[in-house]
DNA sequence: TTCATTTAGTTCACGTTGTAGACTAAATAT
DNA sequence: ATATTTAGTCTACAACGTGAACTAAATGAA
């Protein structure tokens, strides 16, 4: 139901509205976002004074001059209170990165590490110490930490990951077992790097994601804001039906996607041990390589032809795994978006590469706890106030 | 961008919120209504009063004795004041219909006709018609027509029906060639007669409604809303792949849902000249028939897989034809479900019939300015106020 | 240099809206 | 009858945005 409002809800909003436009439009002075937002010069000063103050907007020197009156003072996002905490495990490496407001970079560390296996709890008292230090960090630099969110790859609900294929995980609750002074919540993979693409990437307001690795995942933005299906388990772009009477796949059907172009067939179709020595076959030319990379991207151009018929889709970014092959996917995919899409819309969709590569997932997590304060600054200025 | 709030706003959002309380919640009285909504009993009772005003609600006589203290007056929707007009144009017939803020129908009608390979301009005019009957006899009963919305089967944009197949139409703007004293919105006669569901039929906050026509369209709704994709095209499930290998489609793929469940593929598989017939057919037990449709279930269930997979729905309402084959499709449809979703997901989604059947479309249409009222019942209540 | 002009930002009386609590109304229980 | 309970209204008040007057700080013309 929609919430009543009242004044304080009422100032909430406008409070929402300018840093918004602040954070969309660059720096503003105090006339323009007058202007933009529709408020009037005197409730536009106060509320931009209270924002100021709460450590959430910082005045730049007088703007632009050259033109006739008085200029205006521009304000520009402030990194200086508020700061935000991602995380990441992967099957090769543990991450934690640091966000202040205007999505500037306070600390990041990563540790190459084979979780492949491992136990959830020795896997997180390393995440933990990881998360410690970048916390001591961020207490030095003076800045706030609204809050942690955990990336996993593998679907998630209310806390709980139900099963990592990749780690062998199966009904782990991570928040139990990391002892941070922030709560962490936890998500997707492929949804958090859908996010991060959309605040810092190759994102626009609707795309989809494609996270492949062990499984593919997808992370469906439209409108600008992540859509996560009925249970919050949207985006197995994996298990979409590419051949109904293919190769058997470990969910129980068959002609899944994941069973043409998950990470262990493209290996296995490729001829090459690792990632890395795909890469390499395929940079030399090797002939088995690039027919594995060609034949995984009919497969994905299928699938994604069903989920673009599906959800009217006009921008799909590449991650994971396929960030690195993009070269040699994106031909074959194409392709048969072209020829499969072409007599229904104008246009195929855009298909585009990655933009953060592996720092998508871990700019996602912290983005989403900035996002949710510049959503709703409203807090942050009260309690400013009051000290 | 969120939009700025001043005094208005929040006294329309509130208004909003009182009618759709009253509007989900049933008889409610003003105590309960305070309660509801988090707002004061003096408030609500100021917005009550101006939506009785407005002839949006209505005071039942006094409520429930039999409990201590004074019995408070229940208010519910009042269909009084304003009314909606819902048209749609089918390959078989031509149908209108009015509703009032209550869902009430105040005026149906339908002719049946033959529409396939008429001109544009012919069909509209009887449709106009119709709806200058439906407008007058609305009139007739005191109720202001807030607008109007017309159902097509067919991709639409802008105003624009660009193709429908089953008429043969290409690039046809109705609203042009209509003549009636309100204005008339299109859009796609899937997406309608989901909203028509959602709102007065099988429909829950999350679910996809599959329209089994000459095509085979979708609409999705997600959290009470219809989701519409970047261009307004979402709900292609025709174009779904079933089989990369399959039967050419008429869009340029192939191996489309279309080809195997599509109503011209289900009539010659089914060896049946027309639905009616195949219908027959099925119930003498007729076995090419039966055959037909349990293939037609099973590419159904795969295309709906991947949507599953893909969106995380939990409820699947079958429209259009599939509503009088549920019988004989739920079988097939349900078990390819279950096999190939069991491994992921713990149940598979609720499959129904459609509850409105043929219907769906003009309440849908309908609905939607109903719901656009109900939405945002601030102008109708300034003007009351102002007479 | 001086002053008109232009634009930015602040101040304050005011209007609109929701709030809190006293008050009136109408029922049941004792 | 009277106490109790719940519904609904009324009124003084508070929160917040508005609008116009006002101050501030630049440019340009004389």
């Amino acid at each position: 139901m929609t919430q009543a409002v009242r004044h304080e809800e009422m100032r909430a909003r406008n409070l929402e509205v300018v840093l918004g436009a602040v954070g969309r439009g660059g720096p503003l002075t105090r006339a323009a976002l007058a202007e933009v937002t529709g408020l009037t010069k005197s409730t536009v000063s106060k509320l931009v004074g209270d924002l100021v103050d709460a450590g959430l907007l910082a005045e730049t020197g007088p703007a632009r001059a050259g033109e006739r009156g008085r200029p205006g003072v521009e304000v520009v996002l402030s990194g200086a209170r508020v700061a935000s905490l991602g995380l990441e495990i992967n099957v090769d490496y543990l991450a934690v990165r640091v966000l202040d407001l205007t999505g500037g970079v306070r600390f990041a560390a990563r540790r190459e590490r084979d979780n492949r296996g491992s136990r959830p709890k020795k896997v997180l008292a390393e995440l933990q110490a990881l998360a410690t230090e970048a916390l001591a960090e961020t207490h030095r630099l003076g800045l706030e930490v609204a809050g942690a969110v955990l990336a996993v790859s593998g679907p998630v609900g209310d806390g709980v990951l139900f099963t990592a294929p990749n780690l062998g995980w199966q009904d782990v609750r991570p928040a139990d077992l990391l002892r941070l002074p922030v709560p962490v919540e936890l998500d997707n993979e492929a949804n958090l790097a859908a996010l991060g693409e959309l605040w810092y990437g190759a994102g626009e307001r609707d795309f989809l994601y494609v996270s492949g690795e062990i499984g593919i995942g997808a992370g469906l933005v439209v409108n600008g804001v992540l859509y996560s299906g009925a249970t919050g388990l949207a985006g197995e772009l994996g298990h979409v039906v590419v051949a109904p009477e293919g190769a058997q796949c470990r969910c129980g059907g068959s002609g899944c996607l994941e069973t043409y172009a998950g990470q262990e067939a493209l290996l296995a179709a490729g001829n090459a041990p690792s990632v890395p020595a795909l890469l390499a076959a395929l940079e030399r030319g090797d002939g088995p390589a690039l027919t594995a990379c060609a034949s995984a991207g009919r497969a994905l151009g299928i699938a994604l032809t069903s989920a673009v018929n599906l959800l009217d889709l006009d921008r799909i970014v590449l991650g994971g795994v396929f960030t690195q092959l993009y070269p040699w996917l994106s031909g074959p995919v194409s392709e048969v978006l072209t020829t499969r899409l072409g007599g229904l819309r104008g246009t195929p969709p855009v298909l585009t590469a990655s933009r953060l590569g592996g720092d998508a997932a871990t700019l996602g997590a912290a983005g989403r706890v900035i996002h949710r304060v510049l959503a709703d600054p409203a807090p942050f200025v009260t309690r400013a106030q009051e000290a």
